[in-house]
DNA sequence: AACGCTTATTCAAACGTTTGAATCAAGTGA
DNA sequence: TCACTTGATTCAAACGTTTGAATAAGCGTT
């Protein structure tokens, strides 16, 4: 009963156990190049003793002994955020292949636990770290400190290029051009559209792009029907907040046909609201959200929609920090990179062609109440 | 420069640099009891310089030397499951105030990935580690290393106290006959029911409570109206195939006003595949889930449930895995218990009260095409 | 008999911390 | 001058690994 008052189970153990010493344990165990100079009765030995005794090596040691941890840090500003998973899945994937252990924590949105968990994972020397935050993620000193630290650095979700930080995001202004196209593209010309809180980054683009569309159409867009979300707390704020101010829009006596909704949340707040005030998705009026999480694909009328591509965001990632992590290039000598994926029109059932009204181009404003203001099939 | 060809900062160089020695250093930023003897200028100096070089202590070297890593290993069978996020939440909450770190690793339903995060988990040297797998998880020999190592293990969403280990789940009978009698008390008589896959431990108790109450009523239930899911792949499958599966009913002519699905995106299937078979929910059919999933409740009609109070769960296992690392008790002399927390009844609108026809009590079969075969308000 | 070569194993130092014990200077009282 | 305390700092060993260098034994060659 080898066991140490220590709790676990170590090489001296194993040692000890089977006869050999610790260096021939560690050698055969960690199988360095050296084992093949071992005995395979020895080696033998040294195995089943250490499986018998429950033997794993203690990955602290290891890591201060190789000077090398296999460990990449994953920050995520908010993990109930669906967007997050797939990249995370993604990243996951791509550092599977090559033994690298991603540690991945989770913000929850609030900036003091963002530093802390940042300053965890500086201490825990992850030899590399990927953010994920559409979120703000300014100068929070400890950026210093990484880079002190020498520790390379990955963003997704925000375009940090101009701090020196490699970053990947969707391409927000074709992917917002794309949305407003189809809905267009439909016969919508009375569109709403709720653009994302302005501390957002996304916000700015996918705006611009709708507008870019707008003005290509030689069109224009009601500012009476163009509402901004307000600052988001979580995941579910945007929700809420749309499912207020599409009825503040309903309010507003001016006929719109669609929505075009910030993201996947906010369009199903959108549909929400709708839905109370009596009008029904897509007959009465077409929604589309951006993004393609989960959600939008389980509800019914499962949303139409700008797809990220956010596993391979994530896979990107992932690969590109390994390389930057092989390559012997100066540590800063390489400069940080812009990666713009490409959205992806995903439609579904959120959004239809517009039903023409006999004869007349104007449409009756959305009725308080049940009343439709568009023909259905 | 006193920077180290390592890339990381260390102790020696804060040392060198503020012309201290190692031990002073350490005992000041680590501040140790000792720190009281350190004169404040000193302290001042070695904080600053600190400061100014970026240092952050190396967590392994200190895991090693302290022997121990104040860290919890979290272990979820599946992170894209929008069940396992308030869980993780909450065990997150439950240990921020003890400053231990939660470690999760993601298995992703595979059951390979799941030993191999154990494995690494162990190695951490993780004190303690905290299951989420209403999924199999049956013995997988590293459970006899986890023994062997003395490494204390709670698991959430199973009960496992057969196995000694100590066991946080639902109530899921009580949750089942929450359920089922929700949907009697609205007058609902002809109820479909979507049991959950064989090998998920859930499923049998709650198919016990429905079955409870209905005889408990001296009613029963049609038994071709009663289908499996079968085993279950990833969050989504469940979701396609209830979709399938409601269809199925459909075809089989048989009256029912009411669908008890076996969990949230079970409902949300069985809702899109009524609304493709020209159905209305909760109109034409009412639909019931259980969880209370983020998709349950922005979805519109948001899904009427029965809500497992996830993130409590998370807090208690949290608290409970605390104290049991405190108690000096002898590690395997404490028994595992078993909590059941309690489910709750959420009604939204997903179910409605069963509108009587006139005089009939008898219901035309569901509709082929368009036709409904319950009245609407 | 000395030398080199191979094979199987062990020594010992190092990784970056922490900490009980040691050091050392300065001050105090005898 | 000595012993003795107090305060500030340092020594050195240890945590569990890994690994370049060393050892030791066996064996063939000159």
């Amino acid at each position: 009963m080898p066991q140490r008052k220590s709790g676990h189970v170590t090489l001296l153990d194993v040692a000890q156990a089977s006869g050999f010493s610790v260096s021939t344990v560690s050698i055969v165990l960690s199988d360095a190049p050296l084992a093949r100079r071992v005995s395979a009765k020895t080696r033998e030995q040294i195995r089943t003793m250490a499986q018998t005794l429950g033997y794993h090596p203690d990955a602290h040691a290891r890591s201060l002994r190789r000077r090398s941890t296999q460990t990449i840090g994953v920050l995520a500003f908010d993990l109930s955020d669906p967007y997050c998973i797939p990249i995370m899945r993604g990243i996951q994937a791509g550092l599977q292949s090559a033994d690298y252990l991603p540690l991945v924590m989770d913000a929850q949105t609030q900036r003091k636990l963002f530093d802390h968990y940042l300053t965890l994972l500086l201490e825990r020397r992850v030899e590399g770290l990927i953010v994920i935050a559409s979120w703000v993620f300014e100068e929070t000193d400890l950026l210093a400190d990484i880079r002190k630290n020498k520790v390379p650095i990955i963003i997704i979700g925000r375009d940090l290029t101009a701090r020196g930080i490699p970053s990947i995001l969707v391409d927000n202004e074709a992917g917002g051009a794309l949305a407003m196209h189809h809905l267009r593209s439909l016969g919508h010309r009375h569109i709403a559209v709720i653009r994302g809180p302005q501390e957002m980054s996304d916000s700015a683009p996918r705006w611009a792009g709708i507008q870019k569309v707008t003005a290509r159409s030689r069109a224009a867009l009601d500012p009476e029907l163009v509402l901004q979300l307000p600052g988001l707390a979580d995941a579910l704020s945007g929700f809420h907040d749309a499912c207020r101010m599409v009825k503040q829009l309903l309010a507003r006596d001016r006929p719109f046909s669609a929505v075009l909704a910030f993201d996947d949340l906010t369009a199903l707040g959108v549909i929400r609201g709708l839905s109370e005030a009596g009008l029904r998705v897509p007959l009465d009026c077409s929604v589309m959200g951006f993004d393609d999480v989960l959600p939008a694909e389980v509800s019914t009328p499962a949303i139409t929609t700008i797809r990220q591509p956010l596993h391979a965001m994530g896979v990107q990632a992932a690969t590109q920090m390994l390389q930057c992590l092989n390559s012997t290039a100066s540590p800063s000598a390489r400069k940080a990179t812009l990666l713009k994926s490409h959205p992806e029109l995903v439609v579904r059932e959120s959004t239809q062609r517009l039903r023409v009204e006999h004869g007349r181009n104007k449409r009756p404003a959305p009725g308080h109440g049940t009343a439709t203001f568009q023909e259905s099939n």
